[in-house]
DNA sequence: AATGAATGAGAGTTCATTCAT
DNA sequence: TATGAATGAACTCTCATTCAT
């Protein structure tokens, strides 16, 4: 177990505050850079009471980790409800990612620092993400949306690609103009950069 | 000033090693985890000599991924001479990449990290790249190789999705067929996901 | 007051389960190894419900400490029961020792340990025994049972006698022939080892 | 490894330091009661230098117990050294037991807290006498100066006689006439209890 | 140029005890 | 009577860095 359930209204409060005050405590200064103390004086309580929500420090951040994972996949899975097609989907997809990079800047970080804090959590959010996105091409190939390829390698590529975008026109720049950008990747994804 | 520069032989060599060694130990550990202890026993030298040739634990990190950075742009300089058009060189310039990744690991690695350990560094990297890259294509679309475009977009777009399939089959899976993987991405890349 | 009298037969039970968990904890994890969390969790309680029956650690670990002082009491006193003679009260009494020893070695612990967290308990268990070991053998004397001596000092050389073999072939070695030690060790100490 | 040697004079001062420190600290408060702190504060030295010549508190507390080892095992062979038989030996050995006993309180309280902290090493120490005390007294059989009977559970026994003794008469009270202790416990030893 | 020793701030974690309900 | 939550001091240990030789 790497965290106990609270059994209480108060409990519950105490353990919401502490992952509000993770976020933005890891999420500002990174995993190594934010001290247990940080966090619980970020959330109003003494260090101990930390870990009776929390076994350790990794502890929160994974769970931090995966709930943005939710997170992300319902905000991706209601951004895309209404797609009329696949292609339209893997937009729409995208232009929900670099919203949610440029509005929860503090989690992408998190997310980004799993890679080496908890690679197994890191992989298991991208794996998610990778398979599902496999799929989706797949059909899409079957429906005749887009041309025959390795699914696999483009949903990496496509995923990467977005990665650093949300970070560049996302959470660095959330002043930045996001459908422009879908609208470039999209124009060069579907009809090459042949001329 | 973040080091001194050796004089001797015997400093240069001492240098190299504490260089080695730290590829070795933070590339293998990420920063936070490596100590400078570790570093100098790596190195065969007391923990003493290692504030002679560098100024922090730091200091060596930005070192190195300086010399990712110089690396990595003579190689894919070297890699992408003999292209007979831009969209050649590009290709030729994501195989190299691919390769880097598989077999330089550590350094892969320890780029990475940077993002949260120096961000400057970090963004001289890519910024670095962004911008040959944004040249490049900028002039491959004056040359009518490629469409038109927002030249930026697409650099910062290629970019992210280098990294990541280099971190997936290069550095996490080096008996990837990468050759494979480069001609599926420009495939797709060159003449689009439409049928 | 180390402790407050429960009143009702709930309450009793309460303090009863704390007492089994406590041994339990405390006997086989060492006291400073015991934390009271342990206990409660073990009694199947709540930890501040620790509180309503014992002021503090020691005090449980205390009142573990006089229970197995009156448990030994009464168990040496019946084994000594039927003696005939004082010598054979020693005898029987050394022996059902080692059965203590051997039949709840988790107290033993305890009484050990007491040594060092509550040295008065400590010497309140053993000057115990040693005064009433003291008058035998004084009554001893006067009956001609034995030979005359120091009485004191025989009896605290047969209690370290008896801690140790009880330790030995009680508590580590249940398995072991405790008939054949008493036998052995009576045949030492009432003939002497000259030949 | 459970502690690094020193290489340099200085080095050696102060390892021994910590040893003395550690050996007064932990001896007066007991093990869990003596706080590393201490230990460094009584050594005059920062607290994680410590660190540089041990692991752990536990190990300084095993290197202690070891010392103390080796410590009686000289004082016991030198002791009886001089000794025209093996009961004579046993006599002497009794006896300068009890003086290191009433000379070194702390170490002496040390070694009965290996019980629990360090059971090997406790293990260890006792096992190792035992099997010295029955050889001896194995070859005092052989020789006819005692009678046959089981070496092994004799051994065992004088042990416990000893450490108790040592414990009341030693440790506890260096003021106690311990030739007349000696001389009672030899006597019952020897010729019996029976009259 | 190089060494091994020393530093001390600060980290994560534990836990006996108290509190509010 | 009982609970679960909260406290905060104290603990062991780590480590980047400095120092004396």
């Amino acid at each position: 177990m790497t965290e106990s359930a609270p059994l209480t209204p108060r409990g519950r409060r105490t353990r919401d505050a502490i992952l509000r005050a993770a976020e933005e405590v890891i999420g500002g200064r990174g995993y190594s850079g934010a001290a247990i103390v940080d966090i619980t004086r970020a959330a109003g309580i003494a260090q101990g009471t930390f870990y009776i929500y929390f076994d350790s420090k990794e502890a929160v951040f994974r769970t931090l980790v995966e709930e943005m994972g939710r997170f992300t996949r319902r905000s991706l899975s209601e951004a895309t409800a209404g797609a009329k097609d696949r292609l339209e989907a893997e937009r729409l997809g995208l232009r929900a990612f670099l919203e949610i990079a440029a509005t929860r800047p503090l989690l992408y970080n998190i997310v980004e620092e799993a890679r080496f804090v908890a690679p197994e959590a890191y992989d298991a959010y991208f794996t998610g993400f990778a398979r599902a996105y496999t799929r989706n091409l797949e059909a899409a190939v079957r429906e005749g949306t887009i041309r025959a390829g390795d699914a696999e390698i483009r949903a990496w590529a496509l995923m990467g690609l977005a990665v650093t975008l949300g970070e560049r026109y996302g959470q660095r720049n959330p002043e930045a103009d996001r459908d422009r950008v879908v609208a470039e990747v999209f124009d060069m994804l579907e009809r090459g950069l042949r001329p």
